[in-house]
DNA sequence: ATAGTACGATAGTAATGCTATTATATTTGC
DNA sequence: GCAAATATAATAGCATTACTATCGTACTAT
């Protein structure tokens, strides 16, 4: 991206970690590891202990930086969410057109993630998939009321926010622009999941082909020309 | 619902059960009190122990229906989506107009649930909040490849397929209705999910709105007036 | 009467998800 | 350059989970 990200730190939800990952070495390397490890194994079958293994370390020291993993997982979630919003800030500041705004904003969220050497330790397109495959799970729980009342959700809904804005911008007639949003983000990643085990199930197998499709929906949805 | 159904048993995959739970009485009390308990504690706490100990039964004899949780929950959802095929096909079959038939699908997928007397055993409300807490769950593992080749998610995959077929015949030159129909299938669960705890991510509250939104959503994405 | 099936009871095991403690490095402040 | 503070490593321990295995009993079908 760009280099400006570079000396921009992504602010997380201090309640989400007990020591910030990004202020050592070890918290970086917990995080690089973790990435590839939940890619690896799934959420499920990914602990501390093998974590520890895997970066040298010990596992009571990773929960120095977590409480558990699925605190690790909301501050994984956090900080792709952070990231995305900021790519969709950055590309869509300049327009002026708000349709072309629009189109510009369903891009970023739909295309197909690049590797970003902004952040060395964090691999964009391992997290993207960790996002697709385990986004869900980091709110469909128990304690995902209490988890939302301390703001471990601010920065997705921020994002869903600034995209209900926009659309609003566009139609402010039509009466649906959060649930658009809300189905554009989620429908996003599902589109992707289907991709691979569920080809059955999407036509949206080349590249581009989600950015096309969702770019339709809401224009027509909101019956403007693109 | 139409008494039809009760002289219906609707047929799950028999690789997911090791025996059949509709066979006997604790195998229906079985599927009765998990829909409650999976409900109640969400699926990550329920265990079978705790199941057993609720019907008045013991661990192993639960193990000898289900191989474990993760397969209940797959017979569960497997049940659920037969269930909603059956809804979809008997109420949408006499609709000459193809118009109209989609419509009417479009009804059946997003609207409220409402119980139905014909299982007994069975509370389909409850049941569709499970569903929509957590059938992601059921497919976003590590295990999802094989399972969709043993079978395990044709009946959703029916459902979709079916829906897929309704958006085509409204009209045919539109190039994503299997994505349209998941975005449906899944957009769905979801809406009702944000109503609860993430209620600024949606404007659908009310009855009726899920269904009116996506109603909308369709057909304008297919250029056809309703 | 007997064989088969269904269920209950108990025990056991490896792994998980932690917590707690102590020891050892490393950094820092003076 | 040394003491104090901080960060990390190592080890142990514990309750729970997710099973597996075995055995006894009760009912059931012929």
């Amino acid at each position: 991206m760009d280099r400006l990200l570079q000396s921009i730190k992504l602010e997380i939800n201090e309640k989400i970690y007990l020591k910030d990952p990004q202020s050592s070495d070890l918290g970086k390397k917990i995080i690089e590891h973790a990435i590839f490890m939940i890619h690896d194994l799934g959420f499920e079958d990914f602990t501390f202990k093998k974590l520890g293994v895997q970066i040298g370390s010990n596992e009571s020291s990773i929960y120095r930086y977590f409480e558990n993993k699925h605190k690790l997982l909301l501050y994984l979630t956090s900080w792709y969410w952070g990231w995305l919003e900021y790519q969709l800030v950055f590309s869509t500041n300049s327009i002026q057109d708000n349709t072309q705004k629009l189109k510009k904003a369903i891009e970023v969220i739909t295309r197909e993630i690049e590797e970003d050497s902004s952040f060395t330790y964090i691999n964009e397109v391992i997290l993207n998939k960790i996002i697709i495959n385990e986004y869900s799970k980091s709110y469909l729980t128990k304690e995902v009321d209490n988890e939302n009342k301390e703001g471990y959700f601010t920065i997705y809904k921020r994002l869903a926010d600034r995209l209900s804005e926009m659309i609003k911008s566009v139609n402010p007639e039509y009466s649906f622009p959060t649930s658009l949003a809300s189905t554009l983000l989620e429908g996003s990643l599902h589109q992707y999941f289907l991709r691979d085990p569920f080809t059955s199930l999407t036509e949206c197998k080349k590249s581009n082909s989600v950015t096309r499709y969702f770019t339709d929906l809401v224009f027509y949805t909101l019956n403007i020309k693109k």
